[in-house]
DNA sequence: GTCTATACGACGATAGAC
DNA sequence: GTCTATCGTCGTATAGAC
C-alpha cells in the first residue's frame, strides 16, 4: 500500500486535481470556470494542473468519470431502478455537473472530442443494464409489456436526460417524479424485498 | 413594403446575417465555428455582424428562435402529435444545430444568460400546447389514461430533447421511433381525418 | 517526474475612424 | 453601417528550474 513505482504520488495528485475540479464545477458552476480557477483552488499554476491531463477536454471527461464512480460508489453497484431514481434527485444538488454533462455531450457529438468514446460507452452501458432490469421485471410480470426491453431501455435514458434540460431552465421541475410517471405509465411494481434485482 | 423609415435595410440585413449563420451551423457544426467564419460567410468582418446583435450569444439565440419559427412554417401552425414526429425526423439532417441547440440550453442554465428568457418561454408553451394535445386525445379515448395530461406533456418532451443526446453521440439511434415508442405505450391512435386537432 | 514562467494564437468585446 | 485596431482572457505549447 505504500509508495510503490515513480507513478504512485503522481495517481495520487491527480486524483486530488479531480476531487477539487468536480467540487468547484459543483459549486461555482461550469460555464465561466476556467482551467486557471481550477488550478488557482489546487494551489497550482494552470500548467501545473494541465502535466497530469491531455488538454482541458480531457479533464473535463475524467471529472464526469468521477462522478459516475462516486454515484455508483454511494449506492449498490449494479443499477437498479431505484437507486437509479435516487441518482436522478441527487444530481438536484449539483446543477454545475449536469451542466458541465450536457454541455460536454454535445461537444462530444464530434467523433473526434475526447470524451467521445466516454459517452458512447456510458450510452451503451446504461442501456443494455436498463434493459437487463426491465427484462427481468417483464418476465416477473412487474411491468407492461408492449415494447421490449431494448426499445424502453433508451426511452427511459432519454426522459432521464431529457427531464435536465427542462430542469436546468426551470428549476421548479421535479426530474425524479418525471421519471417515476414514466414508470407508473408501465405499471410497474417493485421487486419483493430480498429479490436478487430491480 | 417598400423601404420606409431608416431601419428597413437594417432589419433586412439582419435577417439575412441570421439565415446565413443557421445555415453554417447547420452544414459546418456548432463547435468550432467563430464569429469570423460566420462573419465571412457573409461578407462582412466580425465587428460588422456584431453591429446587429448585442453578443455571440444574443445571435445563437436568435438563430435558434428562427429555426423554430422555420419549422413552424414548414408545418401547420399548431403543433399536433403527427408533426411533433415530423420536426424531430427532420433534426437529423442538421446534426449541427441539434448541437447548438444543446449547448446553448445547457448554458442557458444560468439565468443571466441571454437565452434564458427564451429557453423558458419556449419549454413552458411547449408544455402547454402538448398538454392541449393529449387532452383532447385523452378525452376522446385515442390515449391511455394513467397520467394528467400536465404530467405526460413535459415527459414527452423530455424524451424528445433526451433522444437527442443519445443520437449525438450514435448517429445509428432513431429519434422517431423513441418517441413514437412512447405513443405506442400510451396506446395512441391518430385523430380521425377532418377532425380539429391532434 | 513535477512544476513555474512565459509566449502564442484565437476568441469575443469594444472604441473610434470613416 | 462598417471598418481597423486593440484589449483581456481563454486553452495550448514549450523551455527550463528543481
Amino acid at each position: 500500500m505504500a509508495k510503490r513505482g515513480p507513478y504512485r504520488k503522481g495517481e495520487a495528485k491527480r486524483a486530488e486535481i479531480l476531487e477539487k475540479a468536480l467540487e468547484v464545477f459543483a459549486v461555482e458552476g461550469y460555464r465561466g470556470t476556467s482551467l486557471r480557477k481550477v488550478a488557482a483552488q489546487c494551489g497550482l499554476s494552470m500548467p501545473g494542473i494541465m502535466h497530469y491531463f491531455d488538454s482541458r477536454e480531457d479533464l473535463l471527461t475524467q471529472v464526469l468519470k468521477k462522478r459516475d464512480e462516486d454515484a455508483r460508489a454511494r449506492h449498490h453497484d449494479p443499477l437498479t431502478l431505484p437507486s437509479a431514481l435516487e441518482i436522478i434527485g441527487e444530481s438536484q444538488h449539483t446543477p454545475g455537473l449536469v451542466e458541465l454533462f450536457v454541455s460536454l455531450a454535445a461537444a462530444a457529438s464530434d467523433t473526434g472530442h475526447p470524451a467521445h468514446a466516454f459517452f458512447e460507452e456510458r450510452y451503451r452501458v446504461f442501456r443494455e443494464t436498463l434493459a437487463q432490469r426491465l427484462e427481468e421485471a417483464q418476465r416477473q410480470g412487474r411491468i407492461r409489456a408492449g415494447l421490449p426491453p431494448e426499445r424502453l431501455a433508451p426511452l427511459a435514458l432519454a426522459v432521464a436526460d431529457g427531464i435536465q434540460l427542462q430542469w436546468m431552465v426551470d428549476r421548479s421541475i421535479d426530474m425524479s417524479q418525471a421519471f417515476a410517471d414514466l414508470f407508473q405509465l408501465l405499471e410497474w411494481v417493485p421487486a419483493e424485498t430480498g429479490e436478487p434485482s430491480d
